[in-house]
DNA sequence: AAATTAATCTAATCATGATTAGATTAACAG
DNA sequence: CTGTTAATCTAATCATGATTAGATTAATTT
């Protein structure tokens, strides 16, 4: 414990943000340690003093992302409303995290791919951490998943309780998440529309499309 | 002209395919000359005998994925037919090619940030086609804008004619294609769904969507 | 004020991947 | 056959970006 973020000395957190700034506007494997470093005034070296590596500092990013939007989707999902409302507030939840919390949404979906891919493949026994590199990627892919089951979860529960027209669920969801990431690709804050009015167009799309056929 | 394509010599195509591939498995910057040089039994250095360099190769992919698909919406977005059946075949066709043509389909989505972004900024009066590559670029960031205006086109005129309810339609068309290209990212050939199962259902869910609402 | 540790920096070092240079081999033209 | 060009290869070369090593500076503690 030594020195009191005065005025310089950048933290953790700093780091994080400027990363995913960053992994938004490039992708994983177009970030550099520079170009993160360059944001908070380092030089690409001292982030070797908050983090280990590279990939460890993306995956917190992306971890960051992921617990965010889960607090917010998980207690709706858990809620006792109905669950259109319910589907409702995720999908708006999920966008405006998405246009709002810029970094850690768009980073979170783009990325996943560089991240779980290859890399410490067959015979890897070199480096200490690399174990726990790995289980951390793990766990990420498994909130990632965890993630999209909340959505499953009440689109499921609003078909059988007559609330909504029978679909394939996995494909909707995926449907509805597809969409919804994108929007971390296009949007723009200086765009014709908010994020909260984004997000109730979206929601009234596919909150119609599970309309039962009659009305 | 010489040398006969006897059982050897790769081709331009057989280049783009193979690139393609590792193109969607890795995404633009993770795509490596040696991967793709592996997937047709070359090295790296063999490449560079058929393409200038990974840009121009890369975006050969891009341009002939563009091409593919506009050649097969376009016509159907022109044709007479409802703007409801315009539009159905269109996602029908836009998901099929994604998931048939694999590589096009998917590496034309993510991959245009990575080319659209940096790179040759400022100053640059070295490479003799640096130019003719930044005009490829716009040119395909063009056709691309293209293709999703076909789709506004469709959608506007379908609400126009009475018989899609009023929607933001570029909103509305950002939320389609943004679940078209998710499609590329976790669609597996060896799934559950074919990709034409998988069109039909994404198909209703926007349709349904677009119905005007008392039925 | 002395010792200790945090936070940074500059100057290497290393690895990877793109691109180039200089053969080599084989099909083709004449 | 003999010269020419296509298609490849192997062995550099270069550039970039990650990571490490060795100071340096400034709070913190005692």
């Amino acid at each position: 414990m030594a020195r009191k973020p005065a005025d310089q000395s950048v933290s953790r957190q700093d780091i994080l943000h400027a990363a995913a700034h960053v992994l938004q506007r490039n992708g994983y494997e177009a970030t550099t340690m520079k170009d993160i470093a360059a944001e908070v005034n380092l030089t690409a070296a001292s982030l070797y003093h908050h983090f280990d590596n590279k990939d460890a500092l993306l995956l917190a990013v992306l971890e960051a992302g992921i617990e965010q939007i889960l607090g917010e989707i998980e207690p709706i999902a858990r809620s006792s409303r109905s669950s259109a409302e319910k589907l409702r507030r995720m999908i708006a939840a999920h966008i405006v995290s998405l246009t709002e919390n810029t970094a850690v949404g768009a980073a979170m979906v783009f990325e996943i791919k560089s991240l779980v891919s290859d890399k410490s493949a067959t015979g890897n026994g070199s480096k200490p951490d690399a174990a726990s590199m790995i289980e951390r990627r793990e766990a990420f892919v498994a909130r990632r998943d965890q993630f999209e089951d909340l959505f499953r979860f009440v689109v499921r529960e609003g078909i059988e309780r007559g609330e909504f027209r029978a679909v394939d669920v996995p494909i909707f969801v995926k449907t509805l998440l597809g969409a919804h990431n994108w929007v971390g690709v296009w949007y723009r804050p200086e765009g014709r529309l908010s994020g909260p009015e984004i997000a109730d167009m979206m929601a009234d799309t596919f909150l119609r499309a599970l309309r039962r056929s009659h009305e």
